[in-house]
DNA sequence: TTAAACTTTCAGAAATAATTGAAAGTAAGA
DNA sequence: TCTTACTTTCAATTATTTCTGAAAGTTTAA
């Protein structure tokens, strides 16, 4: 019976890393880098370059240049033990706060490229159709991109349990 | 004179069409699939197979591969001209009816993979650590990716001008 | 029918991204 | 200081994704 919940556990441990690194996969998120995130996330207790490499049967320089991916995303944090000096990992383990930095971290390493190139094309003199239409949809996807940036920095702003209360009266 | 503004309206587009890549690869979206995107929002008309090939210097099978999978998603539509046996494509331009869309397609094809596997995975039995770390993780990834369905589900419904006026508020 | 005009498919080629592993770098403690 | 235990880097390799182009498929009209 023990040995059946163990195996019930590692598979549902694999299921569960399988399925973030394919939802981190098909948003652009390098799949390794998210199944040491959900290593991380499953684990009780921080764990070490060594842990991560065994876990997920990969190589250390793989495993070291995506734990600092994720520190660098702020979802990792390091962790030390007294009379080790190997550095320990742990992962951010509330979801809100892990979907607000990811939100944060996205938006500014990619729509805000957008909203800079838009904001240099701004408008372009001439009365061509092509002209008029450059102009319209740049100001519409100007638009569109701040409009979603401050809705982010304004969801990120709101507390979860506000969150919740705003969104249970709808 | 005439000529200097062409050139500028050229290299406006160039540079859109870049952009609007970038974004779309960094969200894991084919680079050339959101390029086509973008040519057919710079256009005021409707443009056929062989323009695009033209504009983005890529083969017929490429080219016809991603605007089908641009129909797909629902954010180009399929166009015919009179006497002309040809296909011809135009795109969404209203940005709010594009992110909408787009929001959708990718909810059905990412987030929902992963809600199926997360209510596959429920609850485990056991007292270990393992086993209750598991389980937590599990609910609060649960809990988190209902509630972003349910957002998304929330401001597709929301009409532009009321998204605005709610938002105006805050 | 047949042919012309156009669209779709798909195996192989090319481009891009991720991974390895060994060597170089660093820092703590004897 | 030197050694040891660890981390980081990076050129070369491997895996994955995307693209090409020619052939096959489809539709229209005469």
């Amino acid at each position: 019976m023990y040995y059946f919940c163990l195996v019930k556990l590692e598979e549902a441990q694999q299921k569960f890393i399988q399925g973030w690194g394919q939802l981190g996969a098909s948003w652009g998120i390098n799949r390794t880098m998210a199944q040491i995130q959900a290593v991380l996330l499953l684990s009780p207790k921080p764990l070490c370059t060594d842990e991560i490499m065994e876990k997920l049967q990969i190589s250390r320089g793989n495993a070291n240049m995506n734990v600092r991916e994720l520190l660098s995303w702020g979802v990792v944090y390091k962790s030390f033990i007294k009379g080790d000096r190997k550095e320990y990992y742990y992962s951010e383990k509330d979801m809100w706060e892990l979907a607000k930095k990811i939100s944060r971290e996205r938006k500014k390493r990619e729509l805000e490229p957008l909203v800079k190139i838009l904001g240099e094309l701004k408008t372009i003199e001439g009365n061509s159709e092509e002209v008029k239409e450059m102009n319209k949809v740049v100001k519409s996807a100007d638009g569109m991109a701040k409009r979603a940036e401050s809705m982010l920095d304004l969801v990120m702003k709101l507390d979860e349990s506000m969150f919740f209360k705003w969104f249970k009266k709808k």
